[in-house]
DNA sequence: TATTGTTATACTCTATAACTATA
DNA sequence: TATAGTTATAGAGTATAACAATA
């Protein structure tokens, strides 16, 4: 075994550690926090998808952006609308479908979140020089699609 | 706005989309993927907390490491316990705790989980140049750092 | 016949509060 | 009295399979 391949090794079990720990990390972080909006970490990630998926999208194309099941989507969508954070709407031309829109108050749920959450960013990014910033906001943009591409499972 | 303070905010409002997104692909993929072996994210969790508290440790120090309230740990335990890959002995000191340990079918999952994922993350590392690979890992460590001193919710 | 979405079902996770046994 | 852990309870998420309505 050459030294490059004993390198490689070490820091592949150093990032399994780091990658599995910062995972459960944020998401029990986020759920915590999300509390105080009364909101699920899957309900919220179901609003951010619709948010990037575009208004008036079906419930098919929610379930996919959410990695979800339409059957689990059919489940969060009706808490989401009871509080009127989005609505089911009828779909023009496709009587089975509806298009699902964010609510103005969904909205402004959202947009209270994000101010909270970049204060928190930027105290973090600001302890970072400007180019270690640049190069890991590179290698973050590399593992994402790594992830998405191949299913890379970290 | 200064420029700086621009080019803050432009990479504060990415790093948000990308840290979302990475912790959600991750749990969703993670949890997929242990399905085949039959468990479930928190106790992929609890089984790493142990590994990483050490054998011999409490149901409270787990719950801490796992970051779970002890109510949810004790429903964990019972279901990891039946299967044999941990066990709850008696404390030599103090009556009330609990003594939980790895059992030997337990190292033997963790074992075999370990050697999926290393190839898949070594995949990756193998795209990213030396240099790169160590500044990716130590951004890392500070990202994880920050999160548990400071509670930053990203 | 195929597709969209819901319902039914079963299980797990999660937190809070009440409780038991022990320190 | 304080602490370790469990039990009871209620609600949410998740996947599978069966189902209704529509294409």
């Amino acid at each position: 075994m050459t030294q490059q391949e004993m390198d490689l090794e070490a820091d592949v079990a150093e990032m399994e550690q780091l990658t599995l720990r910062m995972g459960w990390v944020t998401h029990r972080q986020q759920t915590q926090r999300l509390k105080a909006y009364n909101l699920t970490m899957p309900q919220f990630m179901m609003l951010r998808a619709l948010q990037r998926v575009g208004q008036g999208c079906t419930m098919s194309e929610l379930a996919e952006a959410a990695m979800q099941v339409s059957a689990t989507v059919t489940g969060i969508v009706d808490r989401l609308e009871e509080r009127e954070l989005v609505s089911r709407q009828p779909h023009p031309t496709d009587r089975r479908s509806y298009q699902v829109v964010l609510m103005p108050q969904g909205e402004a749920l959202l947009a209270a979140i994000d101010q909270e959450k970049r204060a928190h960013i930027a105290a973090f990014l600001q302890t970072v020089p400007p180019d270690g910033r640049e190069q890991l906001l590179n290698l973050m943009h590399g593992y994402l699609e790594a992830m998405m591409q191949e299913g890379l499972y970290v």
